[in-house]
DNA sequence: CCACAAACGAACACTTTGTTCGGTTTTATT
DNA sequence: AATAAAACCGAACAAAGTGTTCGTTTGTGG
């Protein structure tokens, strides 16, 4: 509501995101984001418990932003699930700035653990398309894993392939049955 | 040369996985190490700079120690990828204590990325066996994260699967042409 | 215009870090 | 057994970071 906080807020996010392209995230103090973002000791404070709970705040709304259904310019059908995650690299790639810095960052490790706890619920229901002979938990933990790693080199290659060929790419090294 | 090194240093690496398997690693003082090892503080900074060069160190050790080429009972022949693969995941078994400890830990990621370098150096004379119409360094990097990330599954499930199935596991589903 | 909410920042006690240095114990060698 | 070198000990230190408190100032919404 008040426009002081949402400001103070933004201040935060913006430098915190601008600190982790440069140093890593353990290596990040408080005091530096307070100086960075320049705000009050306690302002910081009043805002966040700790750092920690500040990078879960950013990391919510950083993935709700991609993951969010609101209508959006995406030509094209969810129909399977190589067009959902087309769809999700589409995303991804609107949001490129922001995310690059991060995921690319030293601290990447802290964020693709959030990315996965998503990824789990876009994968549960698509089962059926891989292997049947082999514990279901090692699917889905090599499927997580492997599109967040794959969003991650796709954000170095700094999102020249289309997010069709790299959906394509990431589930043809997955055993998937087209 | 000297019993009172290797027995500070064998103290101090004990004491720090035995705090990995409780705490994370950003959360673990050095403070909380001396203690846990029972040495004196100036011992401590005479042996290891800081804390990120003590996990270099112990990384080192036990990574050399997996990928060794000494003679092992390993009984086969490293003939092709899947042999390889289901060796490295024998000698994993073997350290199972030691690695599961750290690997599983919050602090795994830390762990992940000295042993994707690693097996960096395993995956890449073997590229022919994957589909060859993406880009190789996406290749690499899907490979190399999702065997990482199978080993932690693999600990996980205690290592009950046999290494050689874990292997063929990972490359059904990973595109292998066997 | 005004009451309230937010931001400010100095001051505080506390923890951690990394170094220094004088003193003690252990080791390898002879 | 004697001894010199090497390793360990631990108290003390400055510097930096943490998280809280509180009185003051400034901005906002009604």
């Amino acid at each position: 509501m008040d426009r002081r906080q949402q400001k103070t807020r933004n201040a935060i996010f913006s430098a915190f995101r601008s600190l982790l392209e440069t140093k890593r995230y353990d290596k990040i103090t408080v005091q530096d984001i307070i100086d960075a973002a320049d705000v009050g000791r306690s302002t910081f404070y009043s805002h966040f418990e700790t750092k920690d709970l500040l990078l879960d705040a950013m990391c919510e709304e950083l993935f709700n932003h991609v993951f969010k259904n609101d209508p959006c310019r995406w030509e094209g059908k969810d129909t399977d699930l190589e067009a959902k995650l087309a769809h999700t690299l589409w995303h991804i790639g609107e949001d490129r700035r922001d995310l690059a810095g991060i995921l690319l960052s030293d601290s990447g490790d802290v964020f693709l653990t959030y990315f996965k706890e998503h990824l789990r619920f876009v994968f549960e229901s698509h089962l059926t398309n891989f292997p049947s002979d082999m514990p279901e938990e090692f699917i889905l933990n090599h499927l997580t894993s492997g599109f967040a790693e794959t969003v991650r080199w796709w954000l170095k290659e700094k999102t020249q392939t289309r997010p069709e060929l790299v959906a394509r790419y990431f589930l043809t090294l997955s055993g998937y049955k087209f």
